[in-house]
DNA sequence: TTAGTGTTTTTTGTATTCAAAATACATTAT
DNA sequence: ATAATGTATTTTGAATACAAAAAACACTAA
């Protein structure tokens, strides 16, 4: 094999990006262990840069290493859930308020267009788009209002979260006609600029998945 | 050199955690370029497992990483401790909601003793043992509360705060005095086993300390 | 002097190598 | 058949090797 060694500035970048949609695509199962040979060679890659991917995903905690054993798609029980939930809970509170605190004239125009495509009057039965335009919906938001240290903490609770959708075959836990009224209300109060409302609403939002997750947890138990 | 290859686990592990205290204890100076070559020499390590604990530190953002350059101390400006500080302000209002709701009363009586060698009635002189004894509490109260990921997240912004000393010698942006009630307080909170008022109470705490910030960034555009 | 150019040295990113550990497989004894 | 033991194979963690890029240095020409 040729050596790309000096060619690329980032090659495990690359790596890291793939092995996130493997993980994301269900390509490689929870509990799977990561065969590391087969997988360089795939890539057509030598194993340095594939270990320096997996250490990245083991610090954003989608993949865990066993020391002398390997390293395994990591596995999320609901109550882990929840507390993957309550931070969102708390940094996603803390990007709407910034946003509010920053957002532009453009900005919210943009922002109005959300969600538009439902029509609140009749029920939502399309999963797949409403899952994919809430992902939307805080990634914009996401992008307006959080630095970069927050941004990368999010990406990866977020991408937990939408990857290991214990509930029902989209990542959602409630219901759309349920919680498309919270996210409009958080536009709303953005669009004010009134950061206090827009965190709180956020929150409000959270918690209440929250409560639903913490609910499906006890009817598991009780069967 | 011997091969420690096979001996241990976890080689990369253990040069992470001395770079990070190389880092707080500034031998290694913000914007500093990291010397790898010199660093894995000193260690005894080959730079294998110092390149994997940079790319650690790369991800917990107290090294940047330029493409073919290098790996480079992070330098935080005044506005990255604010975003920093808000961070910690949700995170740490999350850690002590939980902490309140699952304290044990062994814990409560040992969180009593904290902050009990001040005298409330004396200015505090001693900023370094009270900085101490703020980063105890904060780091108990995150070992009650936290779970793996935010645990993993509050430390590193932790560490941050307390290695970028930006206002004084000791990492503290207001005067004991003044912030030593607010600690009680939390205390007190928790202790109530009161979740609301903890986190509210946690979350004021740091919002003051935020607009200390504030204000000295003024004061400093204004000089 | 200073700017520009060529040359040497250092450092980087990645591949390769290697000993030790873990696993898989086979063989014998029960 | 099943368990216990020994042997071969695979995989891991880390050192080393190496081509290309960057930086440091030296020399010449304005």
């Amino acid at each position: 094999m040729r050596n790309l060694g000096a060619e690329h500035a980032n090659l495990d970048q690359k790596v890291h990006q793939i092995l996130k949609h493997m993980i994301m695509d269900r390509q490689l199962l929870p509990g799977e262990k990561i065969p590391q040979e087969k997988i360089a060679q795939e890539l057509g890659v030598s194993r340095t840069p594939l270990i320096a991917a997996l250490k990245y995903l083991e610090q954003e905690k989608l993949v865990e290493s066993k020391p002398r054993r390997g390293f395994y798609v990591r596995l999320f029980s609901k109550e882990e859930m929840v507390s993957i939930f309550e931070l969102r809970e708390v940094l996603e509170g803390l990007t709407a308020r910034r946003t509010a605190q920053k957002i532009t004239d453009a900005e919210i125009e943009t922002m109005a267009r959300f969600f538009s495509q439902f029509d609140l009057d009749r029920e939502i039965m399309d999963f797949k788009a409403y899952s994919r335009e809430d992902r939307r919906f805080h990634t914009f938001i996401t992008e307006i209002g959080a630095k970069e240290f927050l941004k990368s903490i999010l990406e990866t609770t977020n991408i937990i979260s939408f990857s290991y959708q214990l509930i029902n075959s989209e990542g959602l836990v409630r219901s759309p006609d349920e919680t498309i009224h919270e996210h409009l209300a958080v536009i709303e109060a953005i669009s004010r600029r009134d950061p206090k409302a827009a965190e709180e609403l956020m929150r409000r939002h959270f918690k209440k998945t929250i409560a639903a997750l913490t609910r499906d947890i006890k009817a598991d138990e009780a069967a």
